[in-house]
DNA sequence: CTACACCCTGTACCATTGTACGGTGTCAAG
DNA sequence: CTTGACACCGTACAATGGTACAGGGTGTAG
């Protein structure tokens, strides 16, 4: 098994070993216990991946709340299963809910795109002319972008 | 053109007067003028839209700072398009990385979902675990040490 | 014309999510 | 066995994104 100080592990997931401690004063990790020989606390390598996950999900649009919330989820025979269950499938429809959002996102900003270079008459200037029209009906070249999901 | 205070503005985008006030104050909507005659603000219908795509973008992820980016995209002649077009290109491949971390993290729900009213042996128990693992029935020959300690 | 709800401005306060710092302990290379 | 890098612990400070008054103005229903 790979371990290493707080200093590797906090190297190799990315983020400051002060940001290492704060995750696990608010309980998103666990904080190794100090050898009882003394010397410094021991950290498995599976600790790097769960921070790596904590700063994705952040990016994601999700709290340490509710990242805490995540990582709690448990399908074993000891949890309750069916409030796991209805706790994973609420999580599951706000990510399908997020990841609409950002296809809508997507194709306004494509839009933009293939707007920009053309010089003639332009329909859908902003992000948020882009959102309204949703698309085609501007004389811009009729971005009708059908892409499959 | 439907008008309206700031109050009725804040209900309809759902937050409230103070949170529009502090919009305001960082750039992201426009403070209409007071009336010269005297009197409330009048807030036109488009800053409700432009506050609820403010909203939906901090929930996918994207900071003020960021959102105000994408308010000031403009795919218009008067802008310089090169630099539009590689900002929005840039968004575009932000939100195409979104979008990807999103449909792992859905994939990961789903088979916590899947795993959790079967009594049988249990693969992928926790959100790290099946993200690591990366597929149950669907044999994803992904190269992963898969260690139990 | 009075009550009452709502607006305006300014300032203060708050939670979340870190980041920095000071003083001390540990370890390993030279 | 000294020295430098890093660990440990506690506390303080900071940026972001609001939220809450206080003390006044405005507009309309009754």
């Amino acid at each position: 098994m790979t371990t290493m100080t707080i200093g590797k592990a906090a190297r190799l997931s990315g983020v400051g070993v002060e940001t290492v401690r704060f995750y696990e004063r608010r309980g998103l990790i666990d904080q190794p216990p100090r050898p009882a020989n003394g010397g410094f606390r021991v950290y498995p390598e599976p600790t790097v991946e769960r921070i790596r996950f904590i700063r994705q999900a952040q990016e994601l649009g999700f709290s340490l709340a509710e990242i805490a919330g995540l990582l709690a989820l448990r399908a074993d025979p000891s949890a309750d299963c069916a409030e796991v269950r209805d706790h994973a499938e609420a999580k599951l429809d706000e990510v399908e809910r997020k990841i609409a959002g950002l296809e809508h996102l997507r194709q306004a900003l494509a839009q933009i795109i293939a707007a920009c270079p053309g010089q003639g008459a332009l329909g859908a200037c902003t992000i948020m002319d882009a959102l309204a029209g949703a698309g085609p009906s501007t004389a811009v070249g009729k971005q009708r972008n059908e892409r499959r999901p």
